[in-house]
DNA sequence: TCACAGTTTAGAATCGTTCTAAATCCGTTG
DNA sequence: CAACGGATTTAGAACGATTCTAAACTGTGA
């Protein structure tokens, strides 16, 4: 292991426990691995059980309930969105700015589209004492 | 009452029973009922148990298996459409024409956004082997 | 270092939905 | 019009994702 990578593991650390405790979270060693995991990609999307799966697989032990737990409370504090597109299961997406999504159903897969990419024209006014929250799209893709 | 509403009744289960059978679906006593229950307003949103509910309060005996099957039919022969806004239940819309939602997340609660009014620009090719499906659009609102 | 609120955990519980196998129904045939 | 056979319905069990519970543990401020 290079120097690099020694550094890249030293700082990841360092950023999810700055990260977190910018969130107002208490930077536990399970929500630091988490964060860890979760935040070194920039567009990442997971499901409960894949990063639970990903964080057992790195050899750190995380129960599935806190799992849940972390990915709700990184909803909270914004460090994460909860995209719904499956029926099943919910996914959350590390890229918290405007932007859409692909959504391969066969697969589960998602793939960001960036905000300024696409635009949607001529939403109504809501009725009465409605106020618009967020507008979601998504491209319900097949493959061929 | 008066003849219009009993001419309605009438007209609603043999209107049911056609639209059954031009589905190529068998017009059972359950599916009659449930086809003139939620065929008979232009734009409806129902879910699983809400339906089970009103078909019960109907004082007709359908079970929520049944219920389910049913939807699941209906939406595999075009007289359906499955709407996913919310991660813990599924909707099933009784206008199958292009058009999007309103979803007021407090309530849970489905309102149609005419096809015409809402245009969606710069929705990128997909990757490779990828074709679009289908372009949800789900404008999410709030009270106040 | 201590204490305590905040956090994690295993396992039970819950919720919507699907499955299973048996009972029933419907349309057709004889 | 009775009987047959495949389609349909059903109750209840099973299921998978998620949430809850109550007890054990762990950061953090004093």
């Amino acid at each position: 292991m290079g120097k690099a990578s020694r550094d890249m593991a030293v700082r990841d650390a360092a950023a999810a426990t700055a990260r977190l405790r910018h969130a107002g979270l208490r930077p536990t060693r399970q929500r630091v691995e988490l964060a860890s995991l979760l935040f070194q990609d920039h567009d990442r999307h997971v499901t409960a059980e894949s990063l639970h799966d990903e964080v057992t697989a790195a050899g750190v032990k995380v129960s599935l309930a806190t799992v849940y737990n972390t990915l709700h409370q990184f909803t909270q504090a914004g460090l994460l969105r909860q995209v719904i597109v499956d029926a099943s299961r919910s996914y959350f997406d590390t890229n918290t700015g405007e932007h859409q999504h692909f959504f391969i159903e066969d697969e589960g897969h998602l793939i960001d589209i960036p905000g300024e990419a696409i635009a949607v024209a001529g939403v109504p006014t809501p009725p009465d004492g409605l106020s618009v929250e967020r507008v979601d799209v998504v491209v319900r893709v097949k493959r061929g």
